[in-house]
DNA sequence: CATGAATGAGCATTCATTCAT
DNA sequence: CATGAATGAATGCTCATTCAT
């Protein structure tokens, strides 16, 4: 959305273009080296600035990381959300949604390996933000796991810490090259659905 | 049991103690702040040791995060391998296995955390070494899975990574208080064995 | 006073307001923090402007520095030299002088700190200016004294020094809430004008 | 002291003459630039170190200032005691004072600068600290002129409020090549008891 | 007149590491 | 085995100042 073609080519307000590359080499960074690993210095060359420029669109090296977080949460958030808005069954939908959410993780790896990542400690101030947009993302698979018609002795607690952590872990182990991200949220669905044992 | 009562009481239990002490110390530091948040002068203060002196027992910070990744990476592999070792049905195997794994996950949390955090880059030239380290001791679970009797639709590879990320990512959100290792295991264990249709 | 009523009410008041501004807060926290901890953004800041836009005003910090001391420099003055106009005997225009003194570095403290603490070498290029606005302030109180009937043993050198350096001591100790300024420099001209020895 | 021949010349303890080197520069180039205008690597140069390695002896700048607070607290205290402890009359006693204090603010300019220009809030942490010394110090002068036997409508508050002040404020004047600090202490308190009215 | 954006030097401080003792 | 003292590079951040718009 922030990049859609401009309604008014003539004026181009330009607004604060700077910031974003910053944040999406703040991004890249922390990602790949993570947050104590990289330095402002890193991040202000990254972009052909000074280290001190930075401060100009950014409080601190903390600020940049809760912005970092916030778009990665906004971004995993907005494409479960467009998946489960499409209605269907409620594995269909579960489904659609664990689709989606590997989907992101692996598109903007770079910012949502912040919500993989990070401690609440090392956001300092912005600790308990944090912890809030963390909880409202959740609320989605939880929402969606109440929804199952399971057998009686399931464990909906399980169910999600079960799947959520799997999906997560993919973090760990995905590349590309391998198989799709929807393949791999009907595989992790299949398993779950079907009996195991013959 | 590493500090067992020496054979010898009468002549001081010298082998090098101060490094068990140091690495205790850097295992709770960099579990609880992270590797490049803890500083050679907080491990020292930690054993009342001057910074300086660690040196004498490790080369460089470098080796101390290795050398607690091993023996994190010891401590787990040796406790399912002791809970494999009770024999029984692959399932039942299965299930010792995991909760094995997460007993000790959470009773050696100051070592595990290091498998379960370090990327291989913060390691340095001890990377190689920490990637044999976790494909070794993930074999084990490659084993138990091929082992289970499964439907042949299943993928076996999936549901390694299923169970195998679930388990450790319970690393975010296990609190003691909770349900105990062996509960945790069953009940994920048990979601994958039956079926969730009804 | 130097924001009388403008003669040309209908024609605005234009004559770079904001400069004046920007002097009293500077002044302000000059007085407040000291020269060196005051920053061109906490200035600007204060009257609602971005630090740039200060240079429209003022060549340099140093150069509002030397501003607030050519002010409060004239606001003493002036307060001394009406105060000794209206005449009286030499030890009545002295007491009175005193008193304006004190009056002014208390009623325009922000902008009389500066002639108090402002090191030559902190202004830069401006430290001659300074020099030759401080001895053509202390030249009234060396007339001052010269004026004064006094017994031929007496130093007039070491008396100006007593009562003008006791007079801005002062600033470290004044506070609103004790004596008023006539009152100080009552008893502080009684003290030398009578014997102390019973 | 810290000078003086060591009585043991074969095993010189050395004890960390590096701080005292430190602290020199520190109160030198504090005096002469002030607190705000002096970086660590100023003082870290000055004695032929590197900035990072003040920290071994130092917490923080801060420290710094306090120490070289401290040490010229010491030193006036100290001179003055010695002065005062001779006996004598009280007005003897309070001009034996004066010229120590004098002496002490012209000998050891470098540290006692710290006490007649530091602000309370400059010294962050140590502000308390700071006040503390100050009134220790005063309260020596609060009680020689106490002992004065003066006229009864004299206001002792004020006159030790006159003469501290002016003692104070001669760091602003004096210099090297004047009259030695025991003429300028005699002229003040000569002009203090004699009447000045002819 | 003022802003928005940046510069480049400098700041206090921290770090892993070294090494003579 | 350990300390005391230092190194030198790096860190996050602040500063006065500049200048196109």
């Amino acid at each position: 959305m922030p990049a859609g073609p401009s309604p008014t080519p003539l004026r181009a307000p330009r607004q604060d273009n700077r910031r974003a590359q910053l944040l999406d080499a703040a991004a890249h960074l922390f990602s790949e080296r993570g947050f104590h690993a990289t330095s402002m210095r890193d991040i202000a060359k990254a972009v052909g600035m000074l280290s001190g420029s930075i401060y100009y669109h950014f409080e601190s090296k903390e600020e940049m990381l809760l912005a970092v977080y916030e778009e990665g949460k906004r971004r995993v958030a907005d494409a479960v959300d467009a998946a489960v808005a499409h209605g269907g069954s409620p594995w269909e939908r579960l489904e659609a949604a664990c689709a989606a959410h590997l989907r992101a993780l692996i598109a903007h790896r770079d910012y949502t390996q912040a919500m993989i990542r990070t401690r609440q400690q090392e956001a300092g101030a912005y600790g308990t933000r944090i912890r809030e947009l963390r909880q409202d993302y959740e609320m989605r698979f939880r929402r969606l796991i109440e929804d199952l018609p399971l057998p009686p002795e399931i464990d909906r607690h399980y169910l999600r810490l079960l799947l959520f952590g799997a999906l997560n872990w993919s973090q760990v182990w995905y590349h590309s090259g391998g198989d799709s991200p929807e393949v791999v949220a009907r595989r992790f669905v299949d398993i779950l659905r079907r009996p195991l044992e013959v």
